[in-house]
DNA sequence: GTGTCCGGAGACAACGTTGGCACCCGCTCG
DNA sequence: CGAGCGGGTGCCAACGTTGTCTCCGGACAC
């Protein structure tokens, strides 16, 4: 009952062969005209244009690029979950980055899971991605990627660093962010300060939450264990979290969110609450300004992150062997008074 | 002075070759281990494993890929803007689909450019993607898909139908939810109703404008070109276009804005001003619930934009020949008040 | 007229993997 | 005791492309 070649019912590329035999032209020829080498007869380049554009050939990049050698103008992403803006933000500009450089983009979401994010970055690199972009899970181990560099794979991490390994690194001042938020509080006259953090595991939380500890110590507010809760990784997490401290018998007059996600839940909280409570968010967002609280945040340029570690992987795939770099992307307080 | 084997300077991938040479066994045998064929010798498949790890070994999906057919686990995905909150939300969920289904995604923006779009989109069959899931580009014609499409790469396309060319679509439901927001005002008793548009080339804003003036027009609402604005694509050209309205002679008193980006740009504008002017805003964001105003929004779940069109996609990868399908993504009419 | 050179075209191998086939060996059954 | 069988293994071709080499014919110089 099955017509191999009855035509019509099973699509099948055509390929250089296919165009040669229409065109009346060796195989290599075809080549030649597809990619432009200048030696080629006009006629018999008419002839091999016709039959292309006939039989609609496009060239098969996997086979040039197996043939070509080790790489396949593509570059992986992995990131915690591509729906928050600021991760979005990050592979944005880095989808934008590698586009200049004829790279493409292939994402995916670890979902702060370790062990997702291994099998994910493994199979990349099965797929001979020309390098990696990280934003690694709070927990992960990145020993398992030592072969892979080795073997000629680049990493760079992104907004985190790697552990158990050395490869470049692009991260957020965390500590100056976490220091300039408690300080304008302080100067602000508060001196019942809740902290709000995510799991602890996550390296940009333990460093913003430290730095923000020793700032208030620097300033000689006392330490209070009941204002500071960590753990909190979904929005209403940190909305229970705030309206517990809110109804705590000492409440808090001003309250950080160590990130974009915790800021949320924290709204939610203070929402329709009288109280004049002081926000501080770590990560800026687009609707910031437009809130009735006092919402201060700590900002910076997402999309630097994502640009920043898109350089320094192409030049670590065009051959830099030199020694692993970290950059800084700076944090800057933005100060916002109630509408 | 090239030293072709000298070993750790140039690092090249083991292939099969390599760990069939290192085990003492034929390349055969180290492939039937890779893949779990059970006919093999114990002994054998244990001193291929032992070579596998010696040498980091990882099979090149690439040249499997070539022999395997013309498959490639890999599905391309084109949208306006990675870092929209909207678009995000479809490529998460796409991602998440297409990952279950052991394929990867490589995402691009096109920037509302048709001729990005355009290349972008045939870069990506180059690369033989399994399938393409496109938001399309505003002014974009795509009948130079149809080759790709009969030549076995199916293309589904999201929030916006195709031009010239019949394929499966995921599209909202523009119509009622530009009748929700107006019928919502109109019942609130504003008879000074502003729109705010984007581009009207892009179909969402003409369907979602088309229906607002219908309502409009059915609630005997007389018809006022001055509250109506379009072309408006960027967060300063929204708040210039409703700042331009509020200072008119006849001042709307509630305003419709047609995406995201021009409800941002109408909450800048309105931001400091005592005008109690009603906002609804096509298309939800996480803040909207703690604005100061009374923004209403049409709401729908952006993320079954993204899973529905995988969906199809790989319906049509698995082989399915039926005619187009058109799926509508319902919407819903979130009413705020004021905090 | 002959040798040389050069532009233009094709044959062939190779990239790393897998499917198909042939082969070898030890066993069982007639 | 020989044919048949089946598990275990290896050889070869093929996927679609490009680099290298060879070949052919014409123009040019001697």
């Amino acid at each position: 009952m099955s017509t191999p070649s009855a035509g019509g019912d099973e699509p099948r590329r055509p390929t250089m062969t296919d165009v040669a035999r229409v065109a009346g032209v060796s195989l290599k020829t075809v080549s030649r005209v597809v990619n432009n080498v200048p030696t080629v007869d006009p006629e018999l380049a008419g002839r091999v244009l016709a039959a292309v554009s006939e039989l609609g050939f496009r060239r098969n990049d996997m086979a040039r690029n197996l043939r070509a050698g080790s790489t396949s103008a593509t570059v992986g992403l992995l990131i915690e979950d591509l729906a928050n803006p600021f991760y979005a933000g990050i592979a944005a500009a880095a989808a934008q980055y590698a586009l200049e450089h004829d790279t493409m983009l292939i994402t995916a979401s670890s979902e702060e899971d370790a062990e997702r994010e291994r099998a994910l970055l493994l199979e990349m690199c099965q797929r001979r991605v020309d390098g990696l972009l990280v934003v690694p899970a709070g927990d992960a181990d990145h020993v398992y990627l030592r072969p892979e560099i080795e073997r000629g794979t680049p990493v760079v991490f992104l907004d985190r660093p790697p552990r158990n390994l050395l490869a470049d690194t692009v991260l957020i001042d965390n500590a100056a962010g976490g220091r300039q938020a408690v300080e304008h509080l302080v100067a602000a006259g508060h001196e019942r300060i809740g902290v709000i953090s995510d799991w602890l595991s996550i390296s940009t939380m333990a460093e913003r939450l430290a730095a923000a500890e020793q700032a208030l110590e620097r300033a000689g507010v006392p330490y209070r264990p009941d204002l500071i809760a960590y753990g909190l990784h979904t929005v209403p997490e940190a909305a229970a979290a705030v309206a517990r401290m809110l109804d705590a018998p000492e409440p808090p007059t001003a309250i950080f969110a160590l990130n974009n996600r915790l800021t949320l839940g924290a709204l939610g909280a203070l929402n329709g609450r009288t109280e004049p409570v002081e926000l501080v968010g770590f990560d800026d967002f687009e609707t910031a300004a437009f809130m009735p609280w006092r919402l201060t945040v700590v900002s910076y340029d997402a999309r630097e992150i994502g640009r920043m570690g898109a350089e320094l992987l192409f030049k670590r795939i065009a051959g830099d062997r030199s020694r692993p770099r970290k950059v800084i992307v700076p944090t800057e307080l933005v100060v916002r008074s109630a509408g």
